[in-house]
RNA sequence: GCCGAUGUAGCUCAGUGGUAGAGCACUUCCUUGGUAAGGAAGGGGUCAUGGGUUCAACUCCCAUCAUUGGCUCCA
């Protein structure tokens, strides 16, 4: 007999060699129905698999991680299969779980092109194979056999992947006519797949590595119930109607020319608008943090690049030099605002009295991305950084910073971004060599900075190693509507260029010393800021940014004059207001204008006219009542007060 | 850059080796309507670009450009 401890510290005893599924059956039929993967001792096992020691067990559903993870893996060995079946001397790569469903890579055999038509009659492969009822074979074998078994399959993917192996940790997992080197775990067999959809095809490189031999990836999903699978694909077309791309041509807001250029933006007048505001609703909270204003070129001699060391690293992945009739002299177009804000810097002797000292600049910065990385607004070859660079004291990084994640809260919470999260990039401790700077200063910067993360209570993560060469630093990530993270705000030490640019201060003591420079753009660039903010609120964007915040909406062409009237008051209390005078019904005008996701309808007939009032319809919300046009300015302004107030 | 897909009217998308279609939008007319689509008529396209095959190409082939899913999830 055997002990088995359960989650919640009750022991029961077992005959040695029961599995996971007889146990949960021992509590209940119904677990039993749904248990999918168990822990022994922390070791994530089969159901199947028969147990000989006391332990204590954990039992998971589909509910759970863990469950989808042996799900969706069992999945792709059958995927694996039925493209063995379809496709016979294919060469498996790997074929892992991902955060929804999984993949495998594989290597067709020559001449073999997959297309999306050739999915539907994998999937009915795959369901095929699951009903068959397929038992998941769990084998234990030495790392000679494994060779053997994969050499005389003829898979020198799956060869390379064991010669890196330990001996005597392999295990194969074999289901009907496949199997696969596997750690497992698997289901106890294929019938709990019920639905499965294979949503894309994709090349991979071989490891990630480009140098490497290009498989075919086949993305997919799987269910236990075909509801769950509809219920998903309705997400994902939920998904897809929130994408930036879409919503930014829906609403007018940016669009891009093949003629001018791909990854090169061009801001139309209402998303110009928005973007204008964002502008200056941070100009504002800079102005009170103590920031200057700077205006810089776009582009910069050669030998500023040179000077900061970006176009060694950068050099070749930027555009072009720009020549001049001038023999020897070259530009390019500015990569980085950093390198101009340090001549700044350099025009005068500072005295340590005068640090911090602070230089702001929305500066518009152009990268010669790759064709293949180019997407919507969030990935471009021109981009506006909402850049300042700030030139401290060692002693004052820890204050510094506290400031600039102070701007980054006040920035997220004003936009109701609740759902971030934020990375603290510290050095590889056993690779030090390949930083600048002196181990000193390293340790103050990363303590600053994990302490100020801590006392601002920020939930972080800390990646050792991912720190730039230069420097530490903070990193703020929000998700998109298709569950894609996108960095956004970032705070960055850097050691390297007050070096390069020998900035200097003179300290309290008379002599000269280095200042620290910190990098920091709370937004990231203005434009993947209002990509994720487009998907972020689906369009309907807080009333204070919105382009247009109310729309006139006359019930017949009778009362076009009064709602010109009631236009020019709006008007001139500020609030963007707008006519819908075309020759529709009422309910048509709303209708449109709902689309349009403009947050206040102001509907004027008889009724409005005789007594001066304007019906207000808020949107998605409906009719609100009638109101004085004094009224609802100041509906308006307190709303918009309340949204841009400052917390403390 | 590489692998797959896509490119037809302003937008969303059908379509065929023999002179191009729908809905919405737009223009005009009728209608003057009270909270998510009133009616009629009309204009609008070098079918991404450049080559090739063919009596004939938007359609088939090749190239280019652009858009798009992926190329970091480690058996």
């Amino acid at each position: 007999m055997i002990k088995i401890t359960f989650p919640d510290n009750k022991v029961r005893e077992y005959e040695s060699g029961i599995n996971g599924y007889d146990i949960a059956k021992s509590l209940s039929n119904s677990l039993a129905q749904e248990i999918l993967s168990i822990s022994v001792n922390d070791e994530l096992w089969d159901i199947s698999r028969p147990i000989n020691i006391d332990a204590s067990i954990k039992l998971f559903k589909w509910e759970q991680t863990e469950g989808k993870h042996a799900f969706w893996h069992s999945s792709a060995h059958i995927l694996a299969e039925a493209i063995e079946f379809y496709y016979p001397g294919t060469k498996f790569g790997i074929g892992p779980v991902i955060e929804n469903g999984f993949y495998y890579d594989v290597d067709l055999p020559e001449g073999i092109i997959l297309t999306d038509n050739d999915l539907p009659k994998i999937e009915q492969k795959i369901l095929e194979l699951s009903r068959t009822k397929c038992v998941f074979v769990r084998e234990d074998i030495s790392k000679a056999e494994a060779l053997d078994f994969f050499t005389k399959k003829n898979d020198p993917l799956k060869l390379e992947l064991i010669n890196e192996l330990e001996d005597g940790t392999i295990t194969l997992y074999k289901q009907g006519n496949f199997t696969d080197l596997c750690r497992g775990p698997h289901l106890p067999d294929s019938s709990f797949i019920k639905a499965v959809k294979l949503l894309s095809l994709a090349g991979a490189y071989w490891r990630g590595n480009e140098k490497n031999k290009q498989l075919t990836r086949i993305y997919g999903i799987t269910f236990p119930k075909q509801k769950l699978l509809e219920e998903y694909l309705i997400l994902l077309e939920e998904a897809k109607k929130r994408d930036h791309r879409k919503i930014g041509k829906e609403l007018e807001l940016f669009a891009f020319s093949q003629k001018v250029g791909a990854g090169l933006p061009l801001w139309l007048p209402k998303g110009a608008m928005l973007r204008e505001r964002l502008e200056q609703f941070l100009k504002k909270v800079q102005k009170k943090y103590g920031y200057l204003p700077v205006i810089t070129p776009h582009i910069g001699q050669k030998e500023l690049y040179v000077t900061s060391g970006h176009y060694a690293k950068y050099g070749a992945d930027s555009f072009q030099p720009i020549h001049t009739p001038a023999e020897d002299e070259e530009f390019l177009l500015k990569p980085m605002n950093c390198p101009h804000h340090c001549e700044i810097y350099k025009l005068k002797p500072h005295s340590y009295r005068d640090l911090p000292i602070r230089f702001a600049e929305f500066g518009t910065v152009y990268r010669y991305e790759q064709s293949g990385e180019l997407h919507g607004l969030t990935r471009v070859r021109s981009f506006t950084q909402d850049d300042a660079h700030i030139f401290c004291r060692p002693d004052q990084l820890k204050e510094e910073f506290l400031k600039v994640i102070d701007i980054v809260l006040y920035i997220f919470k004003t936009l109701e971004f609740k759902d971030f999260t934020s990375q603290i990039s510290l050095r590889d401790p056993n690779n030090k060599e390949k930083y600048i700077g002196s181990d000193e200063n390293w340790e103050k910067a990363e303590s600053a900075i994990i302490e100020a993360a801590a006392e601002k209570g920020l939930n972080t993560v800390v990646e050792l190693g991912e720190a730039a060469f230069y420097g530490p630093k903070l990193d703020f990530m929000v998700k998109d509507a298709l569950g894609r993270k996108w960095q956004l705000g970032t705070i960055q030490v850097d050691y390297n260029l007050p070096e390069r640019f020998e900035l200097e201060y003179m300290g309290s003591d008379n002599t000269k010393h280095r200042p620290v420079m910190i990098h920091r753009a709370p937004f990231g660039s203005m434009e993947r800021f209002v990509a994720v903010l487009i998907e972020h609120t689906a369009g309907k964007f807080p009333l204070w940014l919105t382009p247009e915040q109310a729309v006139i909406l006359p019930i017949s062409e009778k009362y076009n004059e009064y709602a010109k009237k009631v236009e020019n008051l709006l008007n001139n209390c500020d609030i963007r207001t707008l006519i819908d005078d075309r020759n529709e019904k009422i309910g048509k005008k709303i209708r449109d204008n709902e689309l349009k996701r403009i947050p206040y309808l102001l509907i004027v007939g008889e009724k409005e006219e005789q007594t001066e009032t304007i019906a207000v319809r808020k949107q998605s919300e409906g009719d609100k009542g009638s109101m004085t046009i004094e009224d609802f300015t100041n509906l308006i302004k307190k709303e918009v007060d309340e949204m841009l107030e400052e917390h403390n």
